[in-house]
DNA sequence: ATATTTTTTTAGGCAAGTCTAAAAAATAAG
DNA sequence: CTTATTTTTTAGACTTGCCTAAAAAAATAT
């Protein structure tokens, strides 16, 4: 069993290794986790002996094969809450976060199983992040950031990269949620900005918003 | 804000004022909580310069007002999530305890209202036991012991005393959930047990399962 | 009214998880 | 290849919440 702390380094490490297949360093660890690398030293080391990561001084850490599982557990978990907040409790995106954060922490199998049959066994969560199974595994879509669409180009939305409560309630602002159709209908050379239609508006966003936001083309 | 251990804490007095309008005892507390009853006094310092119990060394401890609400709204948490369970995910009542005991302790007052909303403003646990309003005030409801019942009086079980699984298990195995219709047809005097009817069936139950079930008498 | 027992508090210590400051190792630069 | 910089680890300290053992107060019994 692991105390909310170490589960909340587990989940920091497993996110990080999905961007990476180096060992993940104690200072990126500690950015995650907003606290300090000789803090990730010291819970490295304990998480070493549960054999939940392996560690070499210096080299960074890797997951083992129980930490993944341990890890895409609590992921699991999260994500099942922030659908069921959205679904049952009209939460809005946005406001899912804080609160799966903590909801990610209860332990009690037989409460996930019968929240995954409540939900209908969702694959994804509110902002279109896949929701490992019971097992661990995740089953990636077919997805690209807008940024590298070619002008007239169409996808759905289907996805967020920054998932912060300001980009969401923006993309509110705008009209664009999931499953949502766009269409690039110009791109801009001198500021990399986007003229799209979103439904039947037409608006125009920065790079910055276009290199958040993930679609599925078609 | 309180910490997990000052929550459990409120909780316990919130409990044992519920029994007696003495000033509580550490070891009292101690017992609840299953810990000793210098931590409690440690405990109780700190609550007191939180102002949610007045304190006396020797004279033991009170709920201040506010005490008495930031508990009840936990109890009220505790409750609401133990209906969820039940209502929504399938578990039996005497599975519910557990798992409600950590989910008590999330922090969200619109997870709260809205779960209240979803199970349709709920004013009683699956034990029968009142779920506070926001307020923390409580409706109780006239009730009665079983074993104060007279010969050929009747009711509806309308809670349980002792939540254990163990005892709620019993209760399962004779037939015998919230909401029954249950007749005294004999009182034996030499041992205190007594012959019931539950719905259409009849049994014996003894002194100790009539201690621990409340009727509402009809 | 005093002695004994029980309850409560104090004193000191321990583990988890964090921090700062300093030392050690690795990496980058000249 | 040696020096400078960055990263990581170690050392020591702090807080929370708990413990045991001993002292102090209160309650009970003689």
């Amino acid at each position: 069993m692991f105390t909310l702390s170490e589960e909340n380094y587990l989940k920091a490490i497993y996110h990080l290794e999905l961007d990476s297949d180096k060992g993940i360093s104690t200072n990126a660890i500690a950015e995650q986790l907003e606290t300090k690398a000789s803090s990730v030293t010291d819970m490295i080391k304990k998480l070493s002996e549960k054999k939940v990561v392996v560690y070499k001084k210096y080299k960074g850490v890797h997951l083992t094969g129980l930490g993944k599982k341990t890890a895409a557990n609590i992921v699991r978990k999260h994500r099942l809450w922030e659908v069921f907040l959205v679904e049952k409790l009209n939460f809005s995106w946005d406001e899912v976060h804080d609160v799966a954060e903590q909801l990610e922490h209860i332990k009690s199998p037989k409460l996930i199983n019968q929240l995954d049959v409540l939900l209908g066994f969702p694959t994804h969560d509110p902002h279109g992040d896949p929701i490992p199974d019971k097992e661990g595994n995740l089953k990636t879509i077919e997805k690209s950031l807008l940024s590298t669409l070619a002008k007239n180009e169409t996808g759905i939305c289907v996805g967020v990269d920054d998932s912060s409560s300001e980009f969401l309630q923006f993309l509110d602002k705008k009209g664009i949620t999931l499953g949502k159709k766009i269409t690039v209908l110009e791109k801009e050379d001198f500021d990399d900005s986007l003229s799209i239609k979103v439904g039947e508006e037409k608006l125009s966003i920065s790079k910055k918003i276009a290199n958040n936001l993930y679609i599925k083309k078609i």
